[in-house]
Order: structure tokens, then sequence, then C-alpha cells
DNA sequence: GTCTATAATCGGATAGAC
DNA sequence: GTCTATCCGATTATAGAC
């Protein structure tokens, strides 16, 4: 005989705090998110969300995880022809900034790396460590260089989603790309120092 | 017979204030600068910067002044060889942060543009209103490139200053001026879309 | 699992003495 | 011009009832 009755535990409520957490977050940065406000939204109380995550800097943890693994994409850019490379990571790079959850990671860390040395820490050891690493001894490219690619996308993410400074933020994104793209390209491909 | 003892009124305070008021929001952003730490660096009550100032807000609206005249140093950039008016926008912009004034109004600026919206409106209306009319009515280039060229500026001050993210942050200001400034220029002279 | 109550800080702003 | 004292609001985090 089947057992009676919704077994106890897990119900959805941890999933609800996480995706008011990541809205919060992407909002208004680590600093300006409250637990109360996160809380609010995932229509819990407050003292929920030390109950499942204990504080603050946890659920920020948990929110901040990349939502896909960065191997893999990185793998998907870095293969395919080489005079297409500069085109596929704009692409991919506008596609991140448009699935909602990698969305409001960027804004998140966006929003927090400036304010907050933690996670400026925790942004650059990822970028030194995993992708100059990986870009560099796939492509061969100086990291000089591959940080002016860096840079160029990072602008280019504050310009039309954080300042969200016109014509920038209305156009396209294949406008983007056929601006965009050209000059990363060079950037990984000139072979200079 | 010359008046005796010193003249009441006007003590150096106001910009003792002003100059802690300039390192406190370059350093944490005008969330997290507090009147109270102002006034401690500055050696004062807190209370005086109200006295002051009024506000924090109004603090910080007089930290963020740009500390020289916008369109004589716009001026000074479109002027001269049309082929290196790439080189001379890098130079002047690195020059404008390591200047102790304008370095600390740009980190101020670039904390608190991510985290609160109405300084994001502010520094938006000056790029759009101001930057763009200017740049776009003396090259004649499309402001959707001037905006691409800026984005890579804003991208670079951000690897470069903000994450400090190396070999970035370590390079020599030629190094940078030789990778960046042939994109600038690229930006500003091709006169497609 | 969910909530109330509360401790312990810290923030901006103001009134008013000297 | 300068300071003390204080109001009022908001925050994270915890203890403990149900």
């Amino acid at each position: 005989m089947a057992q009676a009755g919704r077994r106890p535990g897990s119900t959805n409520t941890r999933e609800q705090i996480l995706a008011a957490a990541r809205n919060q977050f992407a909002e208004k940065g680590y600093d300006g998110a409250t637990i109360r406000g996160i809380a609010a939204e995932a229509g819990v109380n407050a003292a929920m969300v030390h109950h499942y995550f204990g504080s603050k800097e946890q659920v920020f943890a948990s929110v901040m995880r990349f939502p896909m693994n960065p191997h893999e994409v990185i793998g998907e850019v870095l293969s395919g022809p080489r005079d297409e490379v500069g085109e596929r990571m704009v692409r991919l790079y506008l596609r991140l900034w448009q699935e909602p959850e990698s969305r409001a990671m960027f804004l998140g860390l966006v929003r927090s790396v400036t304010t907050t040395e933690q996670t400026a820490a925790l942004v650059r050891e990822f970028i030194e460590q995993v992708l100059f690493v990986r870009i560099s001894e796939t492509l061969g490219v100086p990291r000089f260089r591959i940080s002016g690619a860096l840079s160029q996308l990072v602008g280019m993410a504050m310009a039309r989603y954080v300042l969200r400074v016109e014509p920038m933020a209305s156009a396209d994104d294949d406008e983007i790309v056929a601006m965009i793209a050209p000059v990363i390209q060079s950037y990984l491909t000139a072979s200079s120092t």
C-alpha cells in the first residue's frame, strides 16, 4: 500500500529563494540587495533565507555559480574556423547576456566587482586562471592581446546593458556583431607582443 | 593700522571634507561611503559635513564635478591630424586616469553607476548630450561607432584600474596605447552605418 | 519547516548648546 | 564654526516557539 500523504522535507522554497536572490543581486549588487528584499520577493520569511543558506554571502555564492560549464562553452568558441573566432565569441557573449540566468549572474557580478574587492578577486582569478590560460594555449595569442579583447567585451556590456547608452542599448545583436567582431578578431589574430 | 587678529569665517575645513569625500567615494562608491567615514578622514565632526553641504547627495555632486573644462579637453583631442585622433584620445584618457582628482572622479563614477540608477542617468546624459554630439559633429562619424570607441575605453579602464587583471594592470601606458589606439582610430575613421 | 521577536549595529539627518 | 546628543530607520543574524 502506498504511503499516505506528502513526504516531509524538500519543498521548492529553496529554489524560490534562489530565483529571488538572482533578481535582487542582479538589480542591486551585493551590498544593495538585502536578505529581507530577497525573502519578500520569494514570498517567504527572512529567517528562511538564513535557514537554507546560512548567510548573505553564501546566498550570493550560490547565485554566482556559472549556470553552464565554462570549459564546454569556451571550447565551443575556440573550435571552428580560426578567422571567425571573433564573431563566434561576440555571439556567444551576446547570447549569455540574453539568457535570464547568465544575464542575472553578469549583472550581479558587474554591480559587485566595482564595490567589493572580494568579488573583484574572484572574477580576476577566473579570468586569469581559466579564460586567459585556455584561450592563449589554444590560439597561441599573448595574454595582453586577449585582455584587450576581453576589455572590449566588458566595455560593450557596460555601455549596452548597464549604462544603456544610445544607440548601443537599442541596437540589434547583428549590428553589434558587425562592429565589434572585427575588433575582437584582430586582437586574437595579430600576434605582436 | 591693520586690523588685528585673523578674520573669522572660512577656514580650510570645507576643502578638507571635499578631499576626504573624493577618496571615500572613489574607494567605496556612493552607497559604500558614509558621512561618518568622510568626516573621520577629514578629521572633523560628522555634523560639519552636513553643515557645509547639507546632504550626502550634495557632497557627492560637489566631488563629481569635472575637474577640468570638458569642452576644452575634448577640443584638444579633436584638433590635430585626423589620422592620430585615436592615439590622442587614448593618451588623454590615460592621463585623466593618472591625475589624482580626475582618477578619483572616474573611480567614484564607476563604483556608483553600476549600483545607483541616478548616477547612471547622469553619466548617460553627459555621454549622449555632450560627448557624442561634440565628437560626431566634428568628425562626422555616426554615434554608433563613437559608442564603440567609448565602450573600448570604458572596458580598458575596468580591466586595468578596477578589476586589475594582469598583464593589463601593470602594462606601460605606451603598451596600452600601442594596442588600443588603432582600435579607437578605426572606430572613428571607418564611416559605415 | 515556518515564523515571531529581538539583539546588536550602523546609517543619515537634525536640534541646539557653546 | 564646531560639537554633543539624539531621532529614526534599516540591516544581518540568532534564539526559540509552534
